[in-house]
DNA sequence: GGGATTCCGTACAGTAATGTATGGGCGGTA
DNA sequence: TACCGCCCATACATTACTGTACGGAATCCC
């Protein structure tokens, strides 16, 4: 049991032993609430509330509210591009990773629940913000690009791989936009996942 | 010019000579709200001032804010079925009936701006909202099922036309999505449409 | 032409969210 | 130990939005 004399410490944060938050403890707090909710639910009010904090602590590590959103998403594009370049493909076995790229974008995106949420409000977002915008399509670029140098290592036509890495990629963003809060179509979604191998394979040159 | 003693009507609709207002009025703003901001941003006093009323006229035409929602996403969802069945597919001509349908849902969306962002928010809210989630779910099944329709039509081998009509659906719905407030690819968009129509003729089952 | 109904304006109360000013505890440091 | 900077609490002012109560003008209906 505490001390009696114990009140002399900040009374709100006496049940978190956690030292002192960090700008990064802010914005996965802020993660959560997008997820939920979009950036139109994300209030420094929750956010303070979740963390065991007042908003005294927000307008220190923040400067505002759009400090927030654009630092939140400025990590979000950051963590992307690392993603993208771990799982860079070295095309010594194109089939697999193909497979795994697919893995990660359709059925994956049914476990990650969490990361999925945010880059659809992420998109939403995008449509009424310049900056997110302007990271979405960086995102976007990048990753289509990624697909094209698997579809190269694949062997496929070299007119056929603009063409086929965008719509491989129009189809598992749709495919997260639609299965998005859906449930039990994973059985589809993995119907999908093969079917757009068995494309990409026999589109090859060769 | 108006007599001096026409201070007597109403002096806030002095302007607007448009009789009264009809709930349908009242949605049909609600549209451009949500198009340009989505739900978070369908404010009451928001689409008063652009209809040149108060609040008061609101109030009475609807019970409350969520009626307004409700009542914008039930239309929302009868116009998709109405123009579904205005453009079912009849098979006298599924090649061509095949390039309509991907012209209306892909090129002719980067003219339909309007259409295209209601639907992307109606599909955000549908994360957090349950009605719009059952609405966005119906939509999307029947026009699944007018793909596959096509597909039939288009002599498309029959273990086939299920996974076909999702991944054409997924990918354009993808397209919509990552298109949107983009410009200058609408050639990106219409070698999309190439690419597909040639996958699914090539898939006939004979 | 008088009452009832329709449609909208006005005024009030209440809530929620942001931003700012200020102070205070706590740890490091000379 | 006394000071200073980091981190957070508190209090206040302001704005925006919702919902409701009430009244009033216009129109319909007999």
């Amino acid at each position: 049991m505490a001390k009696a004399s114990d009140k002399r410490r900040t009374p709100s944060r006496a049940a978190t032993n956690k030292a002192q938050l960090t700008r990064d403890d802010w914005l996965d707090a802020a993660a959560g609430e997008v997820a939920a909710g979009g950036f139109s639910n994300l209030r420094v009010l929750t956010l303070a509330k979740r963390l065991g904090v007042t908003r005294g602590s927000f307008y220190w590590h923040f400067r505002d509210h759009e400090d927030l959103v654009v630092s939140f998403l400025d990590r979000w594009r950051d963590r992307r591009f690392v993603e993208l370049d771990y799982m860079r493909p070295k095309g010594e076995n194109p089939e697999e990773e193909l497979h795994q790229i697919l893995q990660i974008l359709l059925t994956d995106a049914a476990r990650n629940i969490r990361r999925l949420q945010v880059e659809l409000a992420v998109r939403d977002f995008a449509r009424r913000n310049e900056h997110a915008a302007r990271i979405v399509d960086e995102v976007d670029r990048a990753r289509v690009e990624q697909n094209k140098l698997l579809f190269r290592h694949l062997g496929v036509a070299g007119d056929q791989v603009e063409d086929l890495a965008r719509l491989m990629y129009m189809a598992t963003v749709g495919s997260q936009v639609v299965q998005a809060g859906r449930k039990g179509n994973e059985a589809a979604v993995e119907r999908i996942e093969q079917l757009v191998a068995r494309l990409a394979l026999g589109q090859r040159s060769e």
